[in-house]
DNA sequence: CATATTAATCGTAATATTGCAATGAACAAA
DNA sequence: TTTGTTCATTGCAATATTACGATTAATATG
């Protein structure tokens, strides 16, 4: 086994566990607080902002890049990497109903 | 290898993405939203509801457990599960200033 | 052209996760 | 006590994820 049997679930509740996939790991984390906190994309110092090697880091970027969460174009040598604006919203907008549930209504029956 | 190196993160990137696992799989999406939904605590029908095995629906009922996101009495025979609501609460808290990042600045340069 | 720089990809090893059959533990009812 | 019900735990197999060395591809720069 070990396979995550998508087919039995929602198209909303498969959604929502790819994004949360996006962040269930602090490398990918702390990749995206670094593309909000620079003014300008990111170029390169990801791996000496962080202390992973240079193939875990790459292999962290593109799955945020096939998410939509980031995008990234060639930019000389190197690769300009930045948080994709739109997707992001989206995928605020995708969690939010998951997030905020009403608790007002639910009781702490045990 | 194939073990996170938690160590060089922050405890703040470390707890979003292990709230961030919490979601990160639809069986436990489905679990959550299964427990919002119906007014009473559940007692056993999660794994009529969700087409899982009774063993797989107790393991992801566990891992939700120990993060706190949902609490369980024994209640006879069966066992009462339910929303912690101060958790959830709690666990919004710490994921809103990852989530709601500031993105009127950015600029979408590449 | 030769060399350096940057980042993606490949290959592989180690650990984690998912799923379930079998079993066990606790309790209710006959 | 015996039987049935309900859920947790164990043990195991299969797949996924994480990490990195080695290599490759692309482009600068001398």
């Amino acid at each position: 086994m070990g396979l995550t049997k998508s087919e039995i679930f929602t198209v909303q509740q498969n959604k929502i566990s790819l994004l949360a996939k996006a962040f269930a790991h602090p490398a990918r984390v702390a990749i995206l607080q670094h593309l909000f906190n620079i003014d300008t994309c990111v170029c390169g110092d990801l791996v000496n902002e962080i202390g992973l090697a240079q193939p875990t880091i790459s292999q962290h970027l593109k799955e945020l890049k096939q998410l939509g969460l980031i995008q990234g174009n060639i930019e000389g040598t190197s690769v300009c990497y930045c948080i994709n604006k739109e997707n992001w919203t989206n995928m605020k907008e995708t969690l939010s109903p998951f997030l905020n549930q009403d608790l007002s209504k639910k009781v702490t029956c045990c």
